[in-house]
DNA sequence: TTTTATTGATTAGGAATCCTAACTAGATAA
DNA sequence: TTATCTAGTTAGGATTCCTAATCAATAAAA
């Protein structure tokens, strides 16, 4: 585990000149890690950092391979073959979609469901760790602002109803 | 272009019960995409996403590839390599660390430079977005708080100072 | 209907990224 | 000195990702 303690010596910037880039990226990627550390932890040790998005986006019911790709911001052939790996793993399933013949459902395995109850609790866990950090007030405010800003990120200008 | 515009058809999902871990994702890649089709877009087409760490992080009077590295979350091969790459491409530089003889630092050239220029004119746009949709008080207290909560992810028990 | 275009997904082939293991050279300590 | 540690590279291989081409099913047009 060459690649995981990060704090050895300070990093020498004035946080309060951080733009919000820099803060998103590092506290995106401190929660990506304490995931991907916790799977391992708990048995998972062929979970790779590439399945995250499937993980992240995957409807409950399976979402289709095109729309997987593009929330992932990759080539259709790169989400197909994670999703081959991932199939092969046992994480995901590819059943036939309903709806249009050419098209399949990527569907999270009960092996695929246990990563993301581990994502979900230890998110929860920094969360919690957050919260009592910036107070209950102060985080819920946060809490909400970040989620105003994605619905903006996801549904840009006037899409959709 | 085919991995860009996401934006289809609704998520569907319950934007109120997203997770932190979720939204800081979602915006963290929002961000870094504007950045890097604003790189492209004033010609800078030889730029990649793994570079992106290496422009975060990069001290003014430069980096060692250990720490570098490290807060990419990369083994120092990994990281090696993508250095060759942005040395050949002249977006940075190694020079001869004065305090250690075994070590190098890397620096961005000018050409560096310009593409930290164009992250962060295309973060600072995306942040006055963001302003104007949340309120002048509540983005200053997202802000805050989003520093906050680095300083703490970065520093994390009670280390050195 | 038949034709044409579009869309969902895969295959093929190659480039880029990343890893572990082994190595070189300089620093540190006994 | 000798042993150990640290910074970085090299070697070799696995994984991820891309573009281009293909197949099959849907949708649109004639």
């Amino acid at each position: 585990m060459s690649k995981r303690d990060m704090s050895e010596q300070p990093l020498n910037i004035p946080y309060d000149a951080l733009m919000i880039g820099a803060t998103l990226n590092i506290l995106a990627q401190t929660l990506n890690r304490r995931v991907a550390r916790a799977a391992h932890e708990r048995g998972f040790i062929d979970f790779r950092a590439a399945f995250h998005p499937v993980f992240q986006w995957c409807r409950t019911e399976g979402s289709r391979l095109t729309e997987l790709a593009e929330r992932a911001g990759v080539t259709k052939p790169s989400m197909s073959e994670i999703v081959d790996v991932m199939e092969r793993l046992g994480y995901v399933e590819r059943v036939p979609d309903p709806r249009d013949r050419r098209a399949t459902l990527i569907r999270r395995t009960p092996r695929g469901w246990e990563i993301n109850r581990i994502a979900r609790d230890t998110i929860e866990a920094a969360q919690d760790e957050w919260r009592r950090a910036l107070g209950e007030d102060e985080f819920a405010q946060l809490l909400s602002a970040l989620r105003r800003l994605t619905r903006l990120a996801i549904e840009p200008a006037g899409a959709s109803e």
